[in-house]
This record gives C-alpha cells, sequence and structure tokens, in this order.
DNA sequence: CGGCCTTTTTGATTTAAGTCAATGACTGGC
DNA sequence: GCCAGTCATTGACTTAAATCAAAAAGGCCG
C-alpha cells in the first residue's frame, strides 16, 4: 500500500490525500516495483481542495499536471477584453495541462468542490521521464484530450447552435452519462453559462436551444441540471457526427 | 549512419528514405545505441509522397501517426453535410495523429508536394513503448499540437473575424515566418479557403479582413502567398493575445 | 506574350446568433 | 417552509458574417 505525507503538512487531510494519491498512481501505474518513482512523486504533489466556483490556486510561472480526484473542473482560457472560453471539462480520473504561457492565459475553476493533486510539469516529468509506463499513460491521455479538442474545433468552426448543444450532450453522455429506462440520464454539474462558454454561444442561445430539443421529444430537463437523452442516435445525428 | 530499406523496395526513393528516416529519427532520439528500435520503426513505417492537393492514403481502420518530412499538410475533419474545418496545419519536422474513428472524419491532405513517414499507431506505440526518449519527445508534441488546438478553440469560440485573421498570422510567424528589415515574411502555402476553414470563415470573409490589414497599414500582401507582416505586436494585440 | 482558368476581391442582401429587456423558476439559507 | 438571489427562459430588435453575384487579379501553359 502507499502512503505519503506531502512535504507540507495536511494532517486533516492526510487520508483523502492518500486516496487521491492512490487513484492517481494506480490510474498511471500498472506494474509493481516503482516505489521510489511513487515516493518522490509523492513529494512533488500537491493536494488541494478546491471549492466550487474557485480557481486552482497554480503557480502561473509554470505549466502544471492536474490530476483531478473526485468533483469536476472547467479549463478556462481568457482572451483580451474578459471574453471566456472553456476550452475541456474534466471529471474525476482525468489529468489536464495547464501552460503558464501561450497565446492566452488558462485558469482551471471548479464546478464543485473538487480535490485534486497538483504537479509542477516540468519536474513531474524530469520524475517520471525514465519510467516507460508512466510516460505512455500521460501520452495516451493527452493524445485524447487532443482528440476532444479538435472535435470542439470543428463545432466551433463549423456548426450550428443546434448541432453544438446536441454534441455537447453526447459528448457528456460519453463522460458522465448513466443509463436508465427511457434513456440516458445527465447530471450536469455545468450552468447553462459554463455550455455557453464551451460552444462559443450565450446563454439565451443555450436555452433556445434545450427549448427546441425539448419540442422535438429528444431530451427531457428536470431541475437545472438534470437532462434525460430519450434518443441518442438521433441527437449524435443532429449533432453533425459522421 | 542510419539506413533502412521498408519492407516494400522503393529503389527510385531509396535516397530520400533514408534522408525522410534519418530526419524523422534524429528529431525523436537524442541517445544512441537504439538501433534495434530504429530497425523496427524502419519496418513499420510507410514512405509516402502526397501530391499538392491529395490526401494521405491511410488507413481508415487505424490511428495513424504521421511525421512530415517535408512540404506543409493540412488535417480536415468532416463533419456532416460536407462542412469541413482544418483543424490543424503541419510543417516539415511535425508528428500529428490522426485517429481513425472519432466523432468527425479525419483526414490528411496536402498543400504542397510533401513527404511523410506513416505508421499505424498501436504498433508504434509497442515498439516505442519501453523507449522512455521516444516516449518523452512523442508526449512533448502532443501536448504541443494539445495547447494549440486550444488556442485555436478559443479563436473560433469567441473572437471575431478580424481577431482570428490575426491570430492566424501570428501563429503562423512563429512556425514559418522568416525575419527581413521591414517585417516578418511569410509565404503562405494555403490559399484563402484553406484559412477560412481553418478559422471557421469564409473565402469573402478573409478576404475583407486581409483588405482591412492592408488599409491599417499591418500588412502588405505580394501575389495570392507572400504575406509581410510589418507590426507583429500590434497584430498580437488585434488578435485578442494577452 | 497572350489567353484561360483559378483565385481573390468587392459589393448588395440575407440570416443566425447576439444583445437588450422582462418574466419565471430553482435552490440554498434562515 | 419561505424568501432572496441566482439562474433560466422567452420575446423584440440589432449586428457580424454568410450568401449571392460580379468583376479584377494572378499564375500557368502554349
Amino acid at each position: 500500500m502507499l502512503y505519503f505525507m506531502s512535504n507540507r503538512s495536511f494532517p486533516a487531510q492526510a487520508t483523502s490525500r492518500k486516496y487521491l494519491f492512490d487513484a492517481f498512481f494506480s490510474g498511471l501505474v500498472v506494474t509493481e516495483a516503482a516505489g521510489e518513482i511513487a515516493t518522490k512523486l509523492g513529494k512533488l504533489s500537491q493536494t488541494i481542495n478546491i471549492e466550487r466556483g474557485s480557481m486552482a490556486p497554480l503557480d502561473p510561472e509554470r505549466d502544471s499536471l492536474v490530476y483531478i480526484g473526485n468533483g469536476a473542473t472547467k479549463l478556462i482560457a481568457s482572451a483580451s477584453s474578459g471574453r471566456e472560453q472553456i476550452v475541456a471539462f474534466q471529471f474525476a480520473g482525468d489529468l489536464v495541462s495547464i501552460p503558464a504561457s501561450a497565446s492566452h492565459s488558462y485558469a482551471l475553476c471548479a464546478l464543485v468542490d473538487t480535490d485534486v493533486l497538483a504537479f509542477p510539469a516540468d519536474e513531474l516529468l524530469v520524475i517520471i521521464g525514465s519510467e516507460p509506463i508512466l510516460l505512455y499513460s500521460l501520452l495516451q491521455q493527452s493524445l485524447t484530450a487532443l482528440h476532444r479538442c479538435r472535435d470542439k474545433a470543428v463545432g466551433l468552426g463549423r456548426k450550428n447552435a443546434q448541432e453544438r448543444l446536441a454534441s455537447f450532450l453526447v459528448g457528456m453522455s460519453d463522460r458522465i452519462g448513466f443509463q436508465e429506462p427511457d434513456g440516458c440520464m445527465l447530471d450536469l454539474p455545468m450552468l447553462r453559462r459554463d455550455i455557453g462558454d464551451s460552444l462559443g454561444l450565450t446563454i439565451e442561445t443555450i436555452s433556445r436551444q434545450f427549448s427546441d430539443l425539448r419540442s422535438a421529444g429528444l431530451v427531457e430537463t428536470t431541475g437545472r441540471s438534470r437532462v434525460l437523452l430519450r434518443d441518442l442516435p438521433a441527437l449524435a445525428k443532429r449533432a453533425g457526427h459522421i
């Protein structure tokens, strides 16, 4: 069993930290006998509880890699004049790369109370640089993120509002949907504003498109967060998927 | 020195193939003593010359990894009803991952006559799966592609036509620009249509935005492909960069 | 050099989504 | 269980970019 104390002490969170790190490490590692690496990673990692609506306190000078233990986050890019684009959502088990400097500035924001492990990317890479299995796992995660980002770019560049929302719902069904007798149920942790900021649309447009999908009998909504997808193939068709 | 014959024979291209593979391998590898890996990769790779305007003949059943030896390519995603979105451009030395199945269908198309090395992704990963240096290099490339794709998503989601074109030009200056006394010169291998398909705009809009940038004295154009960026900082500001 | 085809530019009009505004529905805290 | 504040929905109007149309410029071939 793995057990790590951080270089700083979080006595009250020791148990949850251990749980978090175990989850992270077992998600990455398949092999045994990686004890030393695990120790180094444990020391390097910073356990952070981010409360709903606040930003992960990451070092703005260095690239970060953040493992989402539980909860959900949004990766926000800010262009000038305060416009925000959500480039990706993350859920438990996801690993996200946050560049310190790029054409836009990035921040990771919690949609609900979220526990994460944060690493400085350069040091993490030095440590796992000699461990093929860890590198391989990281590579797979980054390719998955790349492919999702490309699919998002297609939507942002070439799809109308209806297709974008349908695409979003189909994508979410893959990641956080659970099957129910009458369709696929989503409990969305994000607000309409977040959906809009992710799809490059306004909240009013999102709302109108939800209304249209409801009228078409493709979805039912309950409260603000629950969405029942009654016909996934029809939604995928509306989403312009191949 | 490395020298590989493909499992098929390309007598007429042996020299160029050797050159291509050397470039690919030395781009990835820093270490010596990787002879066996190199041999395996050499056997796995397929040398392809793609002529301007045609698609790379990739196996549609398997994910591919393609190394661009020289030339330039566009990665096209097709949604339903024939709409196309260019998800990324590639230039000499780039490595691009093309998924076989996703929400949209992807194809790699040459902007000019281009030489590439194509690999089935699964087999490539098996071979280099035990070589940290190669994995590390692949990881870095895929993170770079991810970060570029995110920056593109910001543009597609939240920027107007002027900002998108400015952003495109600034991005291209980083990758294929060369400094001249009176600014940064670009020799763009893509047509206005490609720029439009990349920025989610029509060719007419691209053309109008070029006219506006010319009027503002920020760029000069010569013929169809040459663009002189007279003031990169001003362009970056128009691009909405931070 | 000249002609032909492709690409780019410019103009007029249309349209999908944005903006502004007001009402209605959740949800969390007391 | 109610109330206040946030969030979502709906409607009227505006706007940026798309579409439709035509002319001008560039590049390639003989």
